[in-house]
RNA sequence: GACGGGGUAGCCAAGCGGUCAGGCGCGGGUUUGCAAAACCCGAGACGCAGGUUCGAAUCCUGCCCCCGCCU
């Protein structure tokens, strides 16, 4: 039994968690044990799921959905701090190292394609905390006036950075401060052992529809007032805007009716109807479109990846697995 | 029937004689230290028919349609 992993991925609401639980669990009929395995553990590549707190508006799997089948690198993270790529990596290696280690294969399942990059062809970088004093400086000077300043620093960065993208040029600006050093020379450090790489594709017409029975769901399950918990432990508008998606839309939306500029006003999260009829409701259509568009955006970052396997349905995905293995 | 307002891309909406509105949606893309974030590019239009003009979405004439209001 040499090293190996495998990597499930696809766009949000494709199925993506079911299927890694469902081949760990079908391992010993694909012949994992036979070839000295010992099983099969999921580590999630998911930049949200991390977050303690997140569950319902992340989708993240529950204790019974995991069917006995060991999950890592869900709740390692508070809320209130940024989380990194480079933080996950290491997090990562360390969770598929000890899996190996324990002579089982490492399912790494999830839709944040950079998380998932950094891991199979390895980006090396050392860590740089967010420096907030630096970052209120840099923030206010103009997108244009930004670049500049990287271009007179670092012209290598500059080069290829994206001169429109304020957030990015103001984090490449923080880490050359801080390090007082140029960003170094990409080095790719990708894992020494055979990767599989399964996508889930499907249509867009039942993707839509998946995304839309699932958003319903989540609204019903406590969405409103996870959010609501969340902005009570001490984050900020801000915050929960940055993590997109449910937590940004429904975090606008508290924040309004707080404002009382809205009809509805909810003082207490126990005041929160069970059912506030967001079905059908500009609210929900325009989330719904959010969520499309992310979609959008992690299959385009796909794409261009070559190695995937996509697949429609699970038995490909097994026949997959069993031949790798 | 009279008067008033209006008909601009799938939707909302500016322009009212001379590069371009814009937003949403749609399509494509970037991503190598916040990635569910952030950012970029593209297609598509002036209700219809004439006229005026070097040039018309924009002015004129006629017609069609919608909304309001009055009888």
């Amino acid at each position: 039994m040499a090293k190996k992993m495998v990597v499930i991925l696809g766009p949000t609401a494709s199925g993506k968690s079911t299927l890694a639980v469902n081949i760990a669990k079908k391992f010993s009929a694909l012949g994992g044990p036979a070839l000295g395995w010992n099983g099969a553990e999921v580590i999630s590549a998911d930049s949200r799921q991390v977050y303690k707190g997140m569950d319902v508006g992340t989708g993240k799997i529950t204790k019974k959905e995991m069917r006995g089948v060991p999950h890592h690198l869900l709740d390692v993270a508070s809320p209130k701090r940024i989380f990194t790529v480079t933080q996950y990596r290491a997090l990562a290696l360390k969770a598929i190292n000890k899996i190996l280690k324990k002579g089982k294969l490492p399912i790494l399942c999830g839709g944040t394609g950079f998380y998932i990059q950094a891991v199979v062809d390895g980006i090396v970088i050392p860590a740089v905390k967010p420096d907030w004093k630096l970052r209120t400086k840099l923030e206010r000077l103009t997108t244009e006036q930004l670049f500049e300043k990287l271009k007179k620093i670092d012209p290598k960065r500059a080069k290829i950075i994206d001169r429109n993208n304020r957030r990015r040029l103001v984090r490449a600006l923080e880490i050359i401060l801080k390090t007082k050093k140029p960003i170094p020379a990409l080095k790719k450090n990708p894992l020494p052992y055979p990767i599989l790489i399964i996508g889930v594709k499907k249509e867009k017409g039942e993707l839509k529809k998946l995304i839309s029975e699932r958003l319903e769901k989540r609204l019903k399950q406590g969405m409103v007032e996870e959010v609501k918990k969340l902005r009570e432990s001490g984050l900020s508008w801000e915050r929960l805007k940055g993590f997109g998606l449910e937590y940004r839309y429904i975090a606008r939306y508290l924040k309004t009716t707080k404002d009382f500029r809205n009809p509805l006003r909810f003082e207490r999260i126990s005041e929160i109807p069970k059912s506030v009829n967001f079905e059908k409701s500009d609210f929900f259509n325009r989330l719904q479109k959010e969520i499309e568009h992310y979609a959008k955006r992690q299959m385009t970052w796909f794409k261009r990846d070559q190695r995937i396997h996509w697949i429609k349905k699970q038995p490909e995905a097994e026949k997959l697995v069993k031949k790798f293995l």
